[in-house]
DNA sequence: TATAAAATTGTACTTATTACATATTTGTAA
DNA sequence: TTACAAATATGTAATAAGTACAATTTTATA
């Protein structure tokens, strides 16, 4: 079975041909798209795919915890695969989003001053500058 | 001068009747409000008052540094008039979005295992989860 | 007061996302 | 295998946030 299939058993979502397709780009992609981006590439593999599904899909993802969504783009919302704890970077030059590893759990450790009574369950930060590639220009 | 007519000015922003009352509106408010809910109030006391024009001027705000520009939310953009460090959190239950401090300049300290040729200038902390009322139910 | 520049306004447009009705596929029991 | 119900997928139409742009109003200045 492949990778993405098994992701979704692992989450409990019955494996289509769509959401295979689409889980599989998403863990084959650091790039994190946008629908758009998905539909483009795989609506050449699958002639009917529709954005429809393609939203439904991830919307299953994401609230199942399979994937994550980002709002790091001021337009369009952005997924991720990787669900392991790490940081956005968007590049104001290029537009395109980075992934930003954490020293040891960092984003536990930060303190706050005022959260009790708070049930907090997902935490994302994002950051903004130019990339390396960016600079030199 | 009123503390918004002097945040404008320090923020080498003219003082006009709409942008007064807009950051007036944002100091006096911290609920992170929408172009919708600052149009909403505002067009009572000035009747004529546009979307573009809040949507113009909020812009105008946030590339002087003014203002803060939020994603928390996925449908809509949220604006704050606090430009001091602190994270958000956004209630799934009633919608609300919290201000949360943080301590001793936390943000600053997180350390990333590979920005090296990335120039961060911006760093947005979201939460989510529930919120002490969405709790109690 | 006349005039140019800046700011505001309203309308039309674009585009991401959702609602919803229809069609297709899948699983299951006879 | 066949029949049928449930689950998925699809396409179209609607919604709503945000932008483009031309026209109008206000402000500053000569």
């Amino acid at each position: 079975m492949s990778k993405a299939a098994e992701r979704l058993k692992e989450y409990g979502i019955k494996p289509s041909v769509q959401r295979v397709a689409i889980m599989e780009y998403l863990l084959n992609h650091k790039n994190h798209p946008t629908v758009d981006m998905i539909h483009h590439e795989l609506s050449e593999r699958i002639e009917t795919l529709s954005k429809t599904t393609i939203y439904n899909t991830l919307k299953l993802f994401a609230e199942a915890g399979a994937i994550l969504t980002l709002n790091i783009d001021e337009n369009t919302t952005r997924y991720d695969g990787d669900t392991s704890q790490h940081a956005h970077f968007k590049c104001c030059g290029c537009g395109n989003i980075f992934d930003i590893r954490l020293k040891n759990e960092e984003l536990e450790s930060i303190k706050f001053e005022s959260t009790s009574g708070f049930e907090i369950t997902e935490k994302e930060l994002y950051l903004k500058g130019l990339c390396p590639e960016c600079r030199k220009q």
